[in-house]
RNA sequence: GGACCUGUAGCUUAAUUGGAUAGAGCACCUGACUACGGAUCAGGAGGUUAGGGGUUCGACUCCCUUCAGGUCCA
């Protein structure tokens, strides 16, 4: 709607004498409870004109009207500014704009991007907060892709430290050689079984250690569990055989397993990073930031960067005794990534509990001069809790990945054929359904809402499949092609010289596809493609109801409807692709 | 002690980044050529946008403050 806002800047400088820019002109959708396509607002344009937001409107509306071809008609309520556009100019715009193959690409932006996501721990199972992780990771990258940038989805596996050794240590010592295949477990959920294990029987020695009179601090430091767990990683850390062997073994279980909730929740990697190669990195940032005088040594001989000039505290980034805590080999892995692929632009998909941690690691590499560090972002999501709390692993309180995949396919499955819709189908699409039903109404739920908003997710409650939710999009898209595939081919010679109201609205909001496409990446906010998909399907289904197609007599508006609705199904699958919702043909 | 995030209808949420009477979905109530697919559509009811102040022609949005929930820093 450029021509739009030029012809206002136009009508300023002929009405007021006044040059304006764009950006001073306010161009809104104009509600429907009102005529008229698009609405500018006119109250900021009263300081030129010196007249009321009314007559201000008027002659402008008027100006618009007698020099732009594509604005028919136009009316003035309050400071707005209601403008119809031409059928002609819709007519134009649809067809050789919205309804051309490339509608909605967008070339390449030479630009490289790098997307972190996942990035699990080896000790345990994904749960629901690592979905949303997942999900969000995933998407955000392939929303990167559709707008030009050349993306590399990476995973940070933290496969080392003290919560893996307890994993083991409570194999070894309880495990009596349990397998995944000696028990049929996931390999995940049977490491996950001995984390849990640890706990309780750590927990156990507590109790015990404070009957005995030890203080509650005293026990978790001296009991012989925790004990033998920090051994452990000094083990590990020196490359005791044994140690590192099982160490292997019990990971190899895990990415097995991991490897299979990947794939059923449809994410993946182009580069995969571990912990254990990374962990010993970042020293040598921290010498250099020693010369560069960033940092500073205590006493102690501990290493720290002053941040109180920026509203932080001052924080420590190498032990004393030369160790390094978290931050050292972040610092140390975000040069490695640099170095590695050389990106513009490095996501972190981390939830919002780090907000800090990100907020140093940056301000940190910025005040080494790194020129790479402005491309760095967080982005930061809220927890998922359950109505009882915080999840927790050790506690047993999680939302399971597997299982909760699992009953979202169930639950697709009885509601199909409670509606009676598979008759015809095969036992292979049928499965395939299922799956893309019930993924598809876990996915939307859990992407619709903003990512920086903590969710809250009731196992007692179902996840919808009616109304706002992804099951309605793909019925939506279903229902087109329905109509498609007995329709034939589309046929593209038409001209429509009146289009219904809900016609011009359809046609509106296919065009705002590029628009909401590049707000989402400007966001990293798959939750604005997600309800941008749904307004559209709605509309839809509104226009479905209204109008017949088919059955309609005047091929011209036959074969009109028909490519609308060839369009609005084509862009409802890419938008829902970016989520990483598959739309099937039929359900 | 300091810092950050969140708070919108009973529930889940949106609001084009400061614009019209705060828009949807679920649940509730009423209706839709016995169908180009009813997992749909049309309508009703439901709001002091956590509370209070301020800036502005105009505030869910910006500023100050209080409250509630959550998180982080040693």
């Amino acid at each position: 709607m450029d021509f739009i806002i030029e012809g206002t800047l136009n009508a300023v400088k002929a009405l007021y004498n006044t040059d304006l820019k764009e950006t001073e002109i306010g161009l809104q959708e104009t509600r429907k409870e009102f005529e008229g396509d698009v609405t500018v607002v006119t109250f900021p344009l009263t300081r030129m004109s010196k007249k009321s937001p009314e007559q201000t409107g008027a002659e402008i509306g008027q100006y618009l009207v007698d020099n732009i071809e594509h604005v028919s008609n136009f009316n003035v309520i309050k400071g707005f500014l209601n403008l119809s556009l031409s059928d002609s100019y819709l007519n134009h715009l649809y067809k050789e704009k919205i309804s051309q193959e490339g509608f909605g690409l967008f070339p390449s932006n030479g630009k490289k991007v790098m997307v972190e996501y996942s990035s699990p721990n080896t000790n345990k199972p994904l749960h629901l907060g690592h979905v949303r992780n997942n999900l969000l990771g995933y998407s955000v990258a392939e929303i990167l892709s559709a707008n030009g940038y050349d993306v590399i989805k990476a995973n940070l596996v933290n496969d080392r430290g003290i919560h893996i050794c307890k994993s083991m240590l409570a194999w070894k010592k309880f495990g009596a050689g349990e397998t995944p295949q000696s028990t049929g477990l996931k390999g995940d959920h049977l490491v996950g079984k001995y984390y849990v294990i640890f706990d309780k029987e750590y927990k156990k020695q507590i109790d015990e250690l404070k009957t005995a009179g030890q203080s509650e601090e005293e026990a978790k430091k001296n009991a012989p569990l925790i004990k033998e767990a920090q051994q452990m990683l000094q083990q590990w850390e020196a490359g005791n055989e044994e140690v590192i062997n099982l160490w292997k073994t019990m990971n190899t279980w895990v990415y097995a397993g991991f490897e299979e909730t990947y794939q059923k929740l449809g994410v993946e990697f182009k580069k995969y990073y571990y912990e254990s190669d990374t962990y010993l990195l970042g020293k040598d940032i921290i010498e250099e930031g020693l010369e560069k005088g960033v940092f500073f040594k205590k006493e102690d001989n501990s290493v720290w960067i002053d941040l109180t000039a920026e509203g932080l505290d001052e924080k420590l980034v190498l032990r004393g005794d030369g160790t390094s805590v978290y931050i050292t080999q972040d610092l140390g892995t975000a040069q490695l990534k640099y170095n590695d692929f050389g990106v513009d632009e490095s996501l972190y998909v981390v939830g919002n509990e780090q907000d800090y941690h990100f907020k140093v690691l940056f301000l940190i590499l910025n005040k080494l001069g790194k020129s790479w560090a402005s491309g760095l972002y967080h982005l930061s999501y809220g927890m998922v809790d359950l109505p009882s709390g915080k999840m927790k692993s050790r506690e047993g309180t999680v939302v399971d990945a597997d299982d909760l995949i699992d009953e979202m396919v169930e639950t697709a499955k009885s509601r199909t054929e409670e509606l009676g819709k598979v008759e015809g189908f095969s036992d292979d699409e049928k499965k395939e359904l299922y799956r893309m039903i019930g993924l598809g109404a876990l996915k939307y739920f859990l992407l619709k809402v903003e990512p920086k908003k903590r969710l809250l997710f009731d196992p007692n409650e179902s996840i919808d499949f009616q109304g706002h939710t992804g099951p309605f999009i793909q019925y939506t898209h279903a229902r087109i092609r329905s109509i498609i595939s007995k329709a034939g081919v589309e046929n593209r010679d038409f001209t429509v010289d009146a289009f219904t109201a809900t016609e011009r609205e359809l046609i509106l909001a296919l065009n705002k596809y590029p628009e909401a496409l590049s707000a989402a990446a400007k966001e990293y906010s798959p939750a604005q493609i997600a309800n941008y998909i749904y307004e559209l399907a709605k509309l839809y289904n509104k226009f479905y109801h209204e109008e017949p197609i088919l059955k309609l007599e005047d091929d011209q508006l036959k074969n009109f409807r028909i490519s609308l609705s060839v369009t609005t199904g084509s862009v409802i699958k890419k938008g829902m692709k970016l989520l990483g919702i598959d739309v099937p043909e039929r359900m």
